[in-house]
DNA sequence: CTTAATCCCTACTAAATCAATGTAGATTAG
DNA sequence: CTAATCTACATTGATTTAGTAGGGATTAAG
C-alpha cells in the first residue's frame, strides 16, 4: 500500500508551499523546497511540473522566480494529489471510484475480497479526501509553534507579516467518521 | 495504494481453500484454484509455496495431492497475508508498526504528513487486521447462497456433508470502529 | 515396477515502474 | 549582457512485477 517517493515529495513540497503562503512568502524556489526536505533537485523539478500542469501550483519564471500554491490550501485535498501522482486510491481496480476496472473474478457480486477491498478503499478515501493541505499545514505549523521553533519561509523582504489569522478552518467538531491523529490535533484548540 | 496481483491471487486462493474447508473438501489442487479464478498456474504455484512456507497452508504431495488451510480460517487475518506478500500496510516507512524506517524529514514530531499517513495506516490496519479469512469466506458464501448458486468444491467422495455449522463467528455487534460493507454483511443475520 | 499426477525448486525473462540524472532552452531581473 | 530561475525532453540504472520454463521429488494406482 505504498506511497511513491514522487508522491511523498509532492506532498512535502506542497506543505512547504502552504507554510510559505501562510507566512506571507509569495514565492519559493525549487532549490529551497529541495533543501528543506533534502530531496533531489532535478527530480523535484519534474514533480513540480506535474503539479503545475494539474493546476495545484503556479510558477514565476526567470530570476527571482519560484512556485506558489495556485489555490487556497483549504481547496487542495490530499486525495487529489495522491491520485494525480500515484493513481487510484483503491487497492484493486474493481473498487475504484475514479478509475474502475473489472477484475477477473467470475462474479463481483459474490466476491468477498472485493467487498473487503471496497472497505479499505473507502477508509483511505475517507481520510485523504476529507483532509486538505490546509489541515496538514495547520498540524505541522502548530506542532512547530508549540515546540518553540520558528516557522520557515519567514519572508525576508516582501511580506506583510503573518497576521495572526482568525480561525478559518471548520472546527471538526463531531463531523468525523474517521477519528485519527489528525482529527485529534485539529480538534485541540489549546495551542 | 495498490495490492499486487500476487497478493490478490494469494487472497483469492485462500478464500477458495476456506470455502473448500467449510464444505468438507480436504484438498484442492493448484490447477483447480487456478481455474476457479482464471490465474496463471505456474505463477500461482509460487504463491502457494510462499503461503506454505509462512504456515498458512499445508500441502500433500504426489497423486491426489493438493493444498488445504493449515489453520482455521478464523485464525488467518487478512493483514497477515497482505504483509507477507506485499510488505507493510503503511504508505510510508515512518508510520509502519511492523517495519518502521525513518523518513528523511527533518523532524518526525512536526511532520503533518506523517500524522496523516499514520491515520491512513491505522485505517487500513483496522480493517485488514480485524477481519479474517473466515469473515471473507462467510460473506462470499452467503452471497452465493442467497443468489441460489451452489458452493464450489462440493466434495465428490471423501466429505461428510457440510453440517449446517452452528454460528461460530463473533457477532460483530457494536464491536467495530470501521463500519463498512463487510461489517454490514456480517451483521446481516437474515440470510 | 511403471506411470501419471501432483507438489517442489530454481532459474530465467520481458515489461513496467521508480527514482533519478543530464543537457539544453526559455524567461526574467538587474 | 549575465545570472538565476523555471521548462522540456531524453536517458539511465535499479528494482519490482508478473509471469514462463524446465525439471525434480513424492505419491497413488495399476
Amino acid at each position: 500500500m505504498k506511497l511513491s517517493k514522487r508522491g511523498e515529495y509532492a506532498l512535502r513540497s506542497l506543505i512547504n508551499l502552504g507554510i510559505a503562503a501562510k507566512v506571507g512568502r509569495s514565492l519559493v524556489r525549487v532549490t529551497e523546497l529541495a533543501k528543506a526536505e533534502d530531496l533531489p533537485i532535478k527530480f523535484l523539478e519534474q514533480v513540480m511540473q506535474q503539479l503545475r500542469e494539474a493546476g495545484f501550483v503556479e510558477s514565476v519564471r526567470g530570476k527571482h522566480g519560484g512556485y506558489r500554491l495556485a489555490k487556497a490550501s483549504s481547496q487542495i485535498h490530499i486525495g487529489q494529489i495522491v491520485r494525480l501522482i500515484d493513481g487510484p486510491l483503491a487497492p484493486i481496480g474493481c473498487v475504484s471510484q475514479t478509475a474502475y476496472a473489472p477484475c477477473n473474478c467470475p462474479d463481483e457480486a459474490h466476491c468477498g475480497l472485493r467487498m473487503l477491498m471496497l472497505d479499505v478503499r473507502n477508509a483511505i478515501a475517507a481520510i485523504l479526501d476529507r483532509y486538505t493541505l490546509a489541515d496538514v499545514v495547520e498540524v505541522t505549523t502548530r506542532k512547530m509553534v508549540t515546540s518553540g521553533r520558528a516557522l520557515p519561509y519567514s519572508s525576508p523582504a516582501e511580506a506583510p507579516a503573518p497576521r495572526s489569522k482568525a480561525r478559518t478552518r471548520r472546527p471538526h467538531a463531531h463531523t468525523s467518521p474517521t477519528e485519527g491523529v489528525i482529527h485529534q490535533l485539529l480538534g485541540d484548540y489549546a495551542i
